[in-house]
DNA sequence: ATTTGCAATCGTAACGTTACGATTGCATCG
DNA sequence: CGATGCAATCGTAACGTTACGATTGCAAAT
């Protein structure tokens, strides 16, 4: 492997000028610069990773930490976009990135502060943001730029992009109100969940101005997987006033809804309204009448590493911050 | 940040037998071992990553390098139990995973080529194998330790983990026979892709097996999408002599055939039968009779990384092969 | 009393890079 | 003509680690 020393001797110049050479420094002579870099080029000189990193302490190496939901690797689609948008804006932009999967026996916090003192990446990706999340303050002080998916109730000012599942709740409830729909349930992953949080408050204040009051059995947690969401939401059906309207979680919550639906003969679209987030597209293709909201995840996680790139460049900077509004796509 | 530097000097030791003790190496004293476990303990002291990998040429990352199919990131859900299932199975191992997303637009020889230049990668995990793919000889000529997901028609050893495509093709055809259907749909991706070329092949021999001669107009190709399955079933339940049948490629593939009878008020299990691969279950939980092979691509992931570890350890070990039947599920 | 053998530890160099402070050669100025 | 300034380049040290070949101290053997 053809390293900085082997050019230098070739061309019988110092390392020092080849290695400024190739990065355009002004000390060197322009006729140098391309002598050296016609030279690297022969050679198929590549610079070594883990020596400059050595030397600068920069990986160029971006870590997203992404949890899965269950032991068993079934976790919301939404990640699969999340993660292609992130690794090719992290390559156009001259980094790697490096996915940590959490299970739900891993410690978040742990998780991140191994990555800290390893000190292996230039800057972390955090998800599934919950109240008082501690990664924040963590981050913060030890001066890791990271940029989170998600916001969460602290009073202090961090990058981040969201989602505004506030807005998108309280439109979901809303067209299922306009359905004609009061009893309208709603699905959540667990309360410490920031999104989820904010999903139930969105709902709460659609359910509040139409004057209709909570019913908590309606609100299910841990929606994490189609099994779950289906078991729930049979359970619902078999009540004797059964919901009319739902408010899925995600994809993998929705197709859970339908197949309980489906099981007892019901029809989504006609005996129980349904809106659902969706990223993946999918819930478009189901032959079935379903509200959506899309949104973009491909275009949050190249957001997600162009904000946490101008914070490794520039620490001091602003701290930027987006939200999403998700867009609502009525049923064909 | 603790060093080996600064643990010697608390201890008035030296480098060197600070780094041995931190290995249990046998030239040190157990007690030294003791104080010097105690001292890095104590100052949080975790191993600097580039230091180690300057020195050794090991970097304890692994790279996987996954094809987008679309420009516009809809990409083959089963990607996302297998990142899982990779990343999980690395972290394990301790390495760390980078993913390295190409597409369409991107040379796949020369994403490899790159990974292997910049030697910062430990060893590759290659997907979608082509026929010929010059992949292989490329990373077996250079020595870079690799594993590949799925075969190619090469006469050489390398270490692959695979789903034999061409039995689940085979025995996907049969029970649709089985059903009835004399004219049976297939999708595919593209004639290059070694996965589908198989699958044609199970097809093929079933369809031999029956004596029933194959029509090319059922044969679709380029499915990577919702879209462009919809649009091509929509398109073959048209013509004047409808396929009955129809294996799908994947969950996309699926989705979108099952959009294209729903638009034509077409039932699936009745009007046509449809059998598909499935990896992240979704299958199982449309409201619709489905014949599911499902395929453990987590498992395949784990697979994937355990063989590869091998091969980084013991690069002159056996070539280690698996072909994982696919397992089929009938519609409940 | 000198040598040998061994256990425990050490010092130095090296991996490839970059930052910093020299050093050189040459033209220009007073 | 000697001093000054500048452009171009250089040498060295350092990042944190590990490999290799010393070196030390001490007990046992000659």
């Amino acid at each position: 492997m053809a390293n900085l020393k082997q050019i230098a001797a070739e061309l019988s110049l110092s390392v020092t000028t080849v290695s400024r050479a190739l990065k355009d420094g002004p000390e060197v002579q322009p006729s140098t610069i391309a002598r050296v870099k016609e030279a690297a080029k022969r050679v198929g000189y590549l610079p070594n990773h883990h020596g400059r990193a050595l030397k600068t302490g920069r990986t160029q190496t971006l870590t997203a930490v992404l949890p899965m939901e269950t032991r068993d690797h079934l976790s919301d689609l939404l990640k699969l976009p999340l993660i292609e948008g992130m690794t090719l804006a992290a390559r156009q932009a001259g980094y790697s990135l490096s996915i940590y999967s959490t299970t739900p026996d891993d410690d978040p916090v742990e998780s991140v502060q191994r990555q800290l003192q390893a000190r292996s990446t230039d800057g972390l990706i955090i998800t599934r943001l919950v109240s008082g999340d501690p990664r924040v303050k963590l981050l913060l002080d030890k001066r890791m730029p990271f940029v989170a998916f998600g916001r969460t109730d602290l009073d202090i000012a961090y990058p981040y992009v969201d989602v505004d599942n506030e807005q998108i709740a309280y439109e979901a409830t809303r067209r299922l109100m306009d359905k004609g729909c009061r009893r309208i349930a709603l699905q959540l992953l667990v309360p410490e969940d920031q999104a989820s949080a904010m999903r139930l408050s969105g709902y709460g204040r659609a359910m509040a101005e139409a004057g209709i009051p909570i019913d908590q059995s309606l609100i299910g947690h841990g929606m994490f997987t189609m099994e779950s969401s289906a078991a729930w939401f049979d359970r619902l059906l078999a009540c004797s006033d059964p919901p009319t309207g739902l408010a899925c979680a995600n994809e993998l919550g929705l197709l859970g809804a339908l197949h309980a639906l489906g099981k007892r003969g019901l029809a989504p679209g006609s005996d129980v309204h349904i809106v659902t987030r969706d990223s993946t597209r999918l819930a478009r293709f189901l032959p079935a009448k379903i509200g959506v909201h899309s949104v973009d995840m491909a275009g949050v996680g190249r957001k997600l590493v162009e904000i946490l790139e101008n914070r490794i460049i520039n620490p001091l900077g602003p701290v930027e911050t987006i939200l999403l509004k998700g867009e609502f796509e009525p049923a064909e």
